[in-house]
DNA sequence: CCTACCGATCGGTAGG
DNA sequence: CCTACCGATCGGTAGG
């Protein structure tokens, strides 16, 4: 189907200059269509800027959230999404960087439907990993001095900066310091617990 | 003089709208010039963006560096400096967020004079940081356990995501959550230091 | 600093 | 999906 190629060339365009700036006829030629035979799928740049958002989160969904929905909830499942999230900046899933955090810094400024989707998106992840931190704190295996939010905001923060030191300054242990503080947090138990090693 | 209205200008609107997708016939009908009255003074946009980065870089250390210099070295500057450069997030210097935060976004893909100013401002600062960070260490007033680099990336990450947070959900507290992290990690001490409370 | 203009590209439409 | 085209805007230049 011509219009999934459109979407993925968008995508993967979008993450590396820009969601607006992507054009029509770039589009186009490197597909080799018609400015028509692309834009004719979606009736406008807004609807296809917002159909490359969509598939960027179903993306992110397959290649981050799917493969670990298998893990125990709690510590042992938020541990596995970090690591995925990591390993899909890392993976170079798209060209540009994350096509979530890059969208959103464009059009945080830009009240409109594509920046409501950004944000949607955004939140959605977001809570995916606070119900998993407030679970591992339920099940006593991280410390609830921290809120769940705070938690989380903290692991993005790491994510986040990880990503742009990659796209930034382009070395390859970019992403090294996200681990470390990632662990630094998840290591911290509620109790200075005694654990017995398995025979 | 006009060049100086023209790079704060692009500055203001290269916040927001991002540094390329900012125009030069929309500079010159905001400041009711003519276009060549505005590229002239540059002779090229690429020209003009440089001069722009480097607007806001010094804008950036009138801001938040300069008013610190005379806290004493060490933790305490560290300290006004993080709280300087939240600070100047709220006072929203720049109507688009952070500039510097949304030209190292926007040109990490692309090549060229501008994405290598944006990096070495960045690296300035990060530097500047890492310094403060030692220091503290080294006079015994932050926990040596993590390495000054790491404290930095870490901070830098707490600020990033408070400004993405600000900017993409314009939540009136969104910049807590940066400061409850920063503060719980700069009050690491080597020591569980016992402390006279002052008469 | 201006007017006037260049070729190129933009998003989008008409008609098929 | 195509060709052919619309008006608007782009960065930049010529000439003053």
């Amino acid at each position: 189907m011509t219009r999934a190629a459109v979407v993925d060339s968008a995508a993967a365009l979008g993450s590396g200059e820009g969601l607006d700036g992507l054009s029509i006829g770039r589009i186009a030629s490197e597909l080799g269509l018609s400015k028509s035979g692309v834009i004719g799928h979606f009736g406008s740049k807004e609807n296809l800027q917002l159909a490359a958002v969509e598939a960027a989160a179903q993306r992110f969904r397959a290649e981050v959230w799917d493969p670990v929905a298998g893990e125990p909830a709690g510590l042992t499942r938020l541990r596995a999404l970090m690591e995925a999230w990591l390993s899909y900046l890392e993976r170079e899933v798209f060209p540009g960087g994350c096509f979530l955090t890059a969208a959103a810094v464009e059009f945080d400024d830009r009240p409109g439907a594509v920046r409501d989707a950004v944000a949607a998106t955004w939140t959605l992840w977001l809570d995916v990993l606070e119900r998993e931190a407030a679970r591992a704190q339920a099940q006593e295996e991280l410390a609830s001095e921290i809120s769940p939010r705070q938690i989380v905001l903290q692991l993005n923060a790491y994510v986040m900066a990880g990503n742009w030191n990659k796209q930034l300054f382009r070395q390859p242990e970019a992403l090294t310091p996200s681990r470390v503080a990632i662990d630094r947090l998840l290591e911290m138990r509620p109790l200075p617990a005694s654990r017995s090693s398995p025979p």
